[in-house]
DNA sequence: TTAATTTTGAAACGATCATTTCATTAAGAT
DNA sequence: ATCTTAATGAAATGATCGTTTCAAAATTAA
């Protein structure tokens, strides 16, 4: 076996993710990304392929992380309305750190792709199973402990959810007055008990 | 006086609208322009200056459209509740007719572009501010009819539903089940009352 | 009819697009 | 030391990008 891999494959989707997420996928040129990696542009076609196989490879490294971000964050909570109330403050914090106000990658992607590459729209779709099947599983959770209601089932709940989500994301691109914000989601969740 | 301006402008900004609307902006070509609008390259940049300032065009198109359509929609509504199931009756509408599934050309914009555009962003800041004042004026209605409540001012209720309206269309592009969009909507308004 | 002005067509602009090619350099395995 | 494979650098691919140019055709007011 000869030379291996040498640079750090982790890093350069993270340096990749930056300059989709800010410049969106159109908006991003193959030299944005030779720019950003540091890494040949023959190097990134070796390794990757082309610039779609690239950037879904970027937006399932921001899904995992995010995924793992959160379950990090939610390890100690046993409480579904803590929980769902530290799900909506790592959104916010999100939101207040982005000096970039780019808004989240996936949601982006979504409304710039989902009807245009195949592609996109598969993981589009297994990202929204994905997410409300998680928001789901808090909102049974709180049912059964009693401190959610039961107008709604989980899974319409989830779905209220994970839509209120994506509107908070668009929302926290133009407004990051975390005062307003958080009443927005005070007003969101208030329904659920 | 000679030859006047003889093509249909607000023709050829419908047909500008639909490609842009389907491909977004950096995903739409002059050529895609020329194709669309049946005008020479030479008429569009005589008429419309650039491909951004077309594009800008188009939106503010596509806003007063919008609101005339509203306008009229809700003309006969002196009920504030009525009014607020209409307005979210008319995005639920245009996401169940939308055969391409593109989404809201406004939201879709501003996730594109409002970060890397200062036109656009200006666009996106007054449109934001005149949708929350048009949701404030229902809610601060229905509340001195003591149809809505006032766990909320009418502007904490505004942000909050302009945030649920950008969801929805976000949601929307995936998802075009009208009865849980329909469940979605009601619960997104149960807080109001 | 003439003068004024716009639309049109076609070509060209230089820049940039995503991708490919290939010879050179580098490094682990035998 | 040598074989094997990967990373690199630089150049080139052909296509397409947004925009400009300009002469010819078209239209209307004077």
């Amino acid at each position: 076996m000869p030379k291996v891999e040498t640079f750090d494959r982790k890093q350069v989707l993270q340096n990749a993710t930056e300059v989709f997420h800010k410049k969106g996928y159109n908006g991003t040129s193959m030299q944005d990304l030779v720019d950003a990696t540091n890494l040949n542009r023959s190097s990134i076609y070796n390794s990757f392929g082309s610039k779609l196989s690239m950037f879904m490879e970027v937006l399932s490294y921001y899904q995992s992380s995010g995924k793992a971000e959160m379950g990090k964050e939610l390890a100690h909570s046993h409480n579904a309305l803590d929980t769902m109330k530290l799900i909506f403050e790592m959104y916010l914090n999100d939101i207040l750190d982005d000096k970039d106000r780019k808004g989240c990658l996936i949601v982006n992607c979504k409304s710039e792709m989902a009807n245009q590459e195949p592609l996109i729209k598969s993981f589009m779709e297994q990202n929204q199973e994905q997410s409300i099947a998680m928001l789901e599983d808090v909102v049974h959770n709180g049912q059964m402990e009693k401190i959610f209601n039961e107008d709604q089932t989980a899974n319409q709940y989830a779905l209220y959810l994970y839509s209120s989500i994506q509107g908070l994301r668009m929302t926290g691109i133009l407004n990051n007055n975390e005062e307003e914000l958080r009443n927005l989601i005070n007003t969101v969740l208030k329904v659920l008990y």
